[in-house]
DNA sequence: CCAAAAGTGTTAGTGATACACCCATGT
DNA sequence: ACATGGGTGTATCACTAACACTTTTGG
């Protein structure tokens, strides 16, 4: 019996989006990437980069294009998510929307708005809200899921530039996680994952004593074997 | 300005699916709830029960709908997974597919035939190659997934009956994680948890000692406050 | 009285936590 | 010489892991 066609493609009145959750910290706040609407529905509110996906591209690549055209960020590491599908969620239709998450240095890229239809910005997480459509609870969602994705891969590699110090390192998991660490602490437990390897170079900076640099053995997002306990 | 409508409706060629991957134990071994295909594409191959996502439904509604359709069992708790939506995973058309994950007793369901588009099976897990679709992969995911939630939350309530003893429980884990435990600290962990309620009963079943029973505080998901800690 | 699973504590070892001072530099 | 952040070790505590015998029942 050959393949039979499917009925339902002619029935099924919804649309296949994606999102991007585009985290970064700046100024020593956990900040992410939000575009300001210029259409209703939520005018003037901030959401996700995100669109709908085309007929011939995958979930990621869509989220990259999407992300790129809003906010002229790309090449990073997106994680897909979930799936947010409720059916009121979009006012103007039934829109199914896959959520990617993303970690990234702010400083790689400057968010010139190349189009009138781009206002993207970095957004402090507390300065967040109100956001459009579910945006919010899927915003809830995506940092508890960053903040178990980072103790227990290395996604952190994203985060950070090619070279950095032990202290930045371990700002960036305060940052996340919300939680203060100890320093001794911190760097045992780094240094145990054996993850990074040590720079034959330092970085001056200000009146102190030069701070030794450190790379991730593997930028690569990647489980670790074991999790980055980071609990007080 | 009135909210503008959305060009992408007419051109957008894509389905939404949803697949629920339902585990249980039967006889000492981890099974999954599978349809063998009656037509092509992968006709013969082994399944996961799912269908289309109706337009006033939710996801969550529409993965409970099919489930019941195909292999009678309802009222269970699904939890949504992610989505997957590769070009090519399905060669009739462009399909993405929302997965959930559920874990049931069971005893509670009788994988009655209701119609003739229902051959629903328990299939223990070494068996359960070749898949249809993408669905290996799914699997593989979903599985990862099931032993990650067992250790934080409660969702192994779903997979035991009301009252159970604490050997019956800690099988379960001991299937679920692929690992041996010791009797003594597996109690002393699930006592410190305080998830469980000692009942007034006993249930004596063969030669030997009866077995205290118990049962779950709160047998709604949720996570816990700590995690289960079962590795050896 | 034998078989079979239920039930129960202690010890040793490992890993987490808490904590304070010296170092290298620029000004 | 002082201010600044970089860098390091140890002692205690808590938790994990390993381990064996007694109890209760049915046959």
């Amino acid at each position: 019996m050959p393949m039979q066609p499917i009925r339902d493609m002619e029935r099924q009145k919804m649309l296949v989006a994606v999102d991007a959750v585009v985290f970064t910290v700046i100024k020593g706040k956990l900040s992410i990437l939000l575009i300001q609407r210029k259409n209703e529905p939520f005018k003037g509110k901030y959401a996700f980069p995100g669109g709908f996906v085309r007929n011939e591209e995958s979930l990621e690549d869509a989220a990259a294009r999407e992300l790129y055209e809003e906010t002229g960020v790309k090449d990073i590491f997106l994680k897909r998510f979930t799936a947010y599908g409720d059916v009121d969620r979009d006012p103007r239709g039934r829109i199914i929307t896959v959520v990617f998450l993303a970690l990234i240095d702010a400083e790689k890229f400057h968010l010139e708005a190349k189009t009138d239809a781009m206002a993207a910005e970095w957004v402090p997480l507390n300065k967040a809200t109100p956001l459009a459509f579910d945006h919010e609870e899927i915003l809830r969602e995506v940092l508890e899921e960053l903040r178990y994705e980072i103790q227990i891969t290395n996604i952190a590699a994203q985060l950070l530039p090619e070279k950095f110090t032990l202290s930045e390192l371990q700002q960036v998991y305060e940052i996340v996680l919300g939680m203060k660490v100890d320093k001794r602490n911190f760097r045992k437990r780094i240094k145990a994952l054996d993850i990074l390897h040590p720079l034959r170079e330092t970085r001056m900076e200000g009146a102190h004593r030069p701070a030794q640099l450190y790379t991730f053995k593997d930028k690569h997002y990647k489980p670790l074997k074991e999790r980055i306990q980071v609990f007080v």
